[in-house]
RNA sequence: GGGCUCGUAGUGAAGCUGGCCUAUCACGCCUCCCUGUCACGGAGGAGAUCGCCGGUUCGAAUCCGGUCGGGCCCGCCA
């Protein structure tokens, strides 16, 4: 039967067969130690016997591996425990040279990323890489389980769509059977549908930006978090449900992956259970006040301001996680609700200088949904919006949501310096394989 | 869409105010030595028409023009 690696401490003194792929030779002669990689870690393997050696000459890394050995318990051995009298047994052969280093950190340049990404097939096997997907995977179920254990359902909404859904980032368009549809950009009109349906689900899927932009913050495909809660008295309901939610995934993460985190040289995390609130207006004013620059007419917060209010939060606060509420109603979608003349019944979550999520309650009134729709210039009638519209007329109780690219999530959480780095292929405006 | 940048062995870098470049170093690869390595160490070796095209020049990796392919910032967006 097989063993894990991470499991040989319980087989100590007994033989035990490992399957695992090559990941390091170390030939001394006399002695020779290699590295079995599995999904559970690496373990180190002792050869002596010169013919056992000789079965890996020629072979690089990646050969796929039997090993049948026994367990000794080792100071000296990574991990405390390695194989000896090891017999091998290659399954795959591989005599092609990996074209890019897998036991070293890759280098996460901007100028190299480039290199990084057509190597990523084999490049993902390097281990500092593995780890930042670990953490990746890491967060989507914590995510799920936090949202699981407060009632939410899980929800796949179409990403074949009719029409735009929010306005805003520019769409893929395709041919449909003859017709024109379009890649999903978010799947905002439908979780909003199915608060009719369950009162709070959750979607975690792709979306897909057809934005010209080439920066480090942009993909035209990513992950989106996306919740939608029904029943809330206004927004900061659904702000106290992505506090809950971004707390609990932030200090799980950093309890259960700190030694990952730390080998990858991520900030350490500051941050309480309650987030500091405050109005773009009082950031505004707190920002100038302490920086000379005069910012009272800005409507949105800046970038450098929302830099300065998380540092700020993070120095005198105590976290680095913040809201800023009061958004501009100027700047309000179609589907969201006004609060008064001048601003949105919304927030943004700032966390470690950049806005990760808006949290914004919706426009559930049909009347009002209709005029709101027609002042941004959407015809409630079109294929793209009527079924929409319907699911207000039959009825959706006050709710409010809010949604986060799982990859950004991950780029800040670790403290990469580009999102791409935090996906496993990514997609951009150059970039469509592998 | 606008601006600014970069392109040298499989990988990462140096050279780039022209000649000492027959292009340097590190990792990886090949051969040999090495019984506790874990970024093993040591000796030797192979591997690059310096992105491509053209120009200037006695001479171009180096200067100029074009071209192709990247990157970063702004706008837009999340």
């Amino acid at each position: 039967m097989r063993i894990l690696s991470k499991d040989l401490h319980d087989h100590i003194g007994k033989p035990v067969m490992i399957q695992g792929w090559l990941h390091k030779k170390r030939l001394l002669g006399g002695l020779t130690f290699i590295n079995v990689r599995d999904r559970g870690g690496l373990v180190q393997v002792v050869l002596k016997d010169k013919n056992e050696v000789e079965k890996l000459r020629g072979l690089q890394i990646g050969t796929v591996l039997e090993v049948e050995a026994t367990v000794k318990e080792e100071p000296r051995a990574p991990g405390g425990v390695e194989l000896h009298d090891a017999k091998l047994t290659v399954m795959v052969p591989v005599t092609e040279e990996p074209p890019i280093e897998i036991d070293k950190p890759l280098s996460h340049k901007s100028d190299n990323l480039d290199t990084l990404f057509d190597n990523r097939v084999i490049g993902l096997r390097n281990l500092q890489e593995t780890k930042i997907f670990k953490i990746r995977s890491e967060l989507t179920r914590y995510i799920r389980e936090y949202l699981y254990k407060n009632d939410f359902v899980e929800i796949n909404t179409p990403k074949l769509v009719a029409g735009a859904a929010e306005g805003g980032a520019e769409v893929f368009k395709l041919d449909y059977f003859g017709r024109e549809a379009t890649l999903a950009q978010s799947p905002q009109l439908y979780k909003q549908i199915m608060v009719g349906v369950f009162e709070r689900v959750f979607e975690i899927a792709p979306a897909f930006r057809a934005e010209m932009s080439a920066t480090t913050r942009h993909v035209s495909e990513v992950t989106m978090l996306d919740i939608e809660m029904g029943f809330i008295k206004d927004h900061s309901e659904v702000m106290d449900t992505l506090q809950g939610l971004v707390y609990n995934v932030l200090t799980r993460v950093y309890e259960e992956h700190g030694d990952d985190l730390k080998s990858l040289n991520a900030p350490e995390l500051v941050i309480k259970p309650e987030f500091p609130r405050f109005t773009m207006a009082e950031i505004h004013q707190m920002y100038s006040k302490a920086t000379g620059k005069d910012t009272s007419k800005e409507i949105d917060l800046t970038p450098e301001e929302e830099k300065w209010i998380c540092e700020y939060t993070k120095k005198e606060l105590g976290c680095e996680a913040v809201f800023a509420t009061g958004l501009p109603r100027s700047k309000m979608k179609f589907y969201h609700m006004a609060n008064d003349e001048n601003t949105a019944r919304s927030a943004d979550l700032l966390f470690r200088g950049v806005e990760i999520s808006t949290v914004p309650q919706r426009e559930h009134r049909h009347e009002n949904l209709v005029q709101q729709m027609k002042d941004a210039g959407i015809d409630p009638n079109s294929p793209g919006f009527s079924h929409f519209v319907t699911a207000f007329k039959h009825g959706l109780p006050p709710h409010g949501g809010c949604g986060f690219g799982i990859d950004r999530l991950t780029e800040k959480v670790i403290g990469l310096a580009n999102v791409k780095e935090a996906i496993l292929f990514p997609r951009d405006i150059n970039r469509l394989a592998p």
